[in-house]
DNA sequence: GTAGAATGTAATATATAAATTGCATATGCA
DNA sequence: TGCATATGCAATTTATATATTACATTCTAC
């Protein structure tokens, strides 16, 4: 599940467990989705791109081929 | 988590049976995303939407105000 | 009004996301 | 050098998405 967290995150100036305390999960969370090696809830998805201002689709759609 | 899963659906004109395989979900899990009582994973959620021609916005992005 | 298809729903089982704890590593700064 | 912060990673536990099975309900078409 690769994704845009992780870059979105450093332009957004906050640390993993910044956006873990924001989003309500731990920054091991935010670290394996980051890595791409979780398969996170829509939830969860949707807080992360709330605390980032993205949309799903920023973060998480066809990634593969931006 | 409201979302326009259902009104895709129908668009689309295939059954939640139908939906589910092609997903490689049951039809149950169809069912409950559809009524909202299921937070689905990230994957199942691009799934969904790449069979029924949307984008993760499409679907799951702030349904409520739309 | 009956038959079949589509959907709702409930109980139990299984897989896995996420939490928790702990320690290691890297990096920047005094 | 030494300390603090950020991140990686691994083991175990807990919560919950999803599967499975089964039966009920709704709806359409004959």
């Amino acid at each position: 599940m690769k994704n845009n967290v992780r870059l979105n995150r450093l332009k957004a100036s906050i640390t993993q467990e910044q956006l873990a305390k924001k989003t309500g999960v731990t920054r091991q969370t935010i670290g394996l989705i980051e890595k791409g090696q979780y398969n996170p809830s829509l939830q969860l998805c949707v807080s992360i791109a709330k605390e980032l201002n993205k949309t799903l689709d920023d973060l998480f759609w066809e990634v593969e081929n931006e």
